[in-house]
DNA sequence: AGCCCGCTACATCGAAAGATGCAGACCGGG
DNA sequence: CCCGGTCTGCATCTTTCGATGTAGCGGGCT
């Protein structure tokens, strides 16, 4: 079972290493080489690879935005190479859907481990990206005590349901047509929501259900 | 320079393993053992290591809570070890401040690997627990558009701290209190800013306000 | 059965929010 | 210098919100 790569890379003399390093390894088959981003997708299109290899800085389209459109498609796994690891460039990678982010300083067998990784539909980060990483993710959610969590949990189902309506910041009028119930049913609820989470009006109920996480 | 390493594991068996494997490695001293939660913490904060090889699931104190207070006190680097890839414990443990999280289905060359990246203050993940929280970081930012980011640059510096306060969920009396404005100001700008980012209530301007990070 | 609880509904009333018109302050250009 | 534009500020008026009381209806529990 080959794993079928498409290297794209703009500098002819790094593209031509990547490709030294893949042939050196009887389990991956470069299917193509491209030097630009239109080229990258164009041929990820036509050629179906497992996995590409794309480089973030390349003429005519971008890597990040290359990477977009061919995931978009469903072509391929997509791991992205630069040299430099701009929060930028990391960032618009893995929103694009990138499977991947490598720096170019890495050793073969990462990249031969990296391939590997991503061609069976997990991931793979440089290990600086990956810290970054982790405390981005870990920020955002520090809003929420678990009291908040447990008053919510002391809602019934309809007023979640009210509340994730707020979250999604519709008025009362809203909320009552979407859930099918009189506006003054609808005031009804929120009144009951505020007192039971012990807040003051429905803008931070709003702010409450959206850190939640809760969703119409 | 050798990496102090304090493993906390309550399976005697596992953990004997795990030892063996880092003493097999010279540049690896194993300072101190902890068989639960609590002399795990305990050792962390007497013995200050580099890394702490913490298992997620212990009796007395579970691996997510000693890690969140080793870090807490800045004590060492946390790698989170497990047997299952529940997105609790993987959320949970990096939440927590972990600097890794790996599955206990690793080869020892993995394990060794990993506690030098998170040494030198990096990241490192098991690959599927590394797709999964990729997917987690790119998903959030579909809220924001450049667009909206757009109008917020348009409006004046004193619209932008009222806004911040609509995102703190204050009322326009507070708002007028804090920024020092009569209540009938405060409604000036909030009126404008409702039409200057097309909303139709404060409250669509408080969660755009959090989605933008702005805070007061 | 009787009972409690949750959902729904409506009316009423005071408070908050939002739209609108207007005035003084400031600033760069004619 | 004055002029138009922008920012800031305040007051007035209508709409919406939120609290409160009352009540019918259905489902689960004892």
């Amino acid at each position: 079972m080959t794993i079928r790569v498409l290297v794209a890379e703009d500098q002819a003399a790094v593209r031509a290493a990547l490709v030294m390093i893949l042939r050196a390894e009887p389990e991956f088959e470069v299917v193509g080489q491209a030097a630009d981003g239109e080229e990258a997708v164009r041929l990820a299109l036509e050629l179906r690879p497992d996995v590409v290899l794309m480089d973030v800085q390349m003429p005519r389209l971008d890597g990040v935005s290359a990477t977009r459109q061919v995931v978009a498609a469903g072509a391929s796994q997509v791991l992205v190479l630069t040299t430099f690891d701009l929060d930028e460039y990391v960032y618009g990678a893995l929103r694009a859907g990138a499977a991947g982010f490598l720096l170019k300083d890495l050793e073969a067998d990462t990249l031969v481990e990296g391939i590997r990784t991503v061609a069976r539909g997990d991931g793979m980060l440089a290990p600086s990206v990956t810290r970054r990483l982790i405390g981005a993710f870990a920020r955002p959610e520090r809003r929420v005590g678990p009291e908040a969590r447990d008053a919510v949990g002391a809602l019934t189902a309809r007023e979640r349901e009210v509340l994730a309506c707020l979250g999604a910041g519709l008025s009362n009028g809203e909320i009552a047509a979407r859930l099918e119930m009189a506006e003054a049913t609808t005031k009804t609820h929120v009144s009951r929501i505020l007192a039971k989470l012990r807040l003051r009006s429905r803008v931070q109920a709003a702010i409450l259900a959206q850190d939640l996480g809760l969703s119409i």
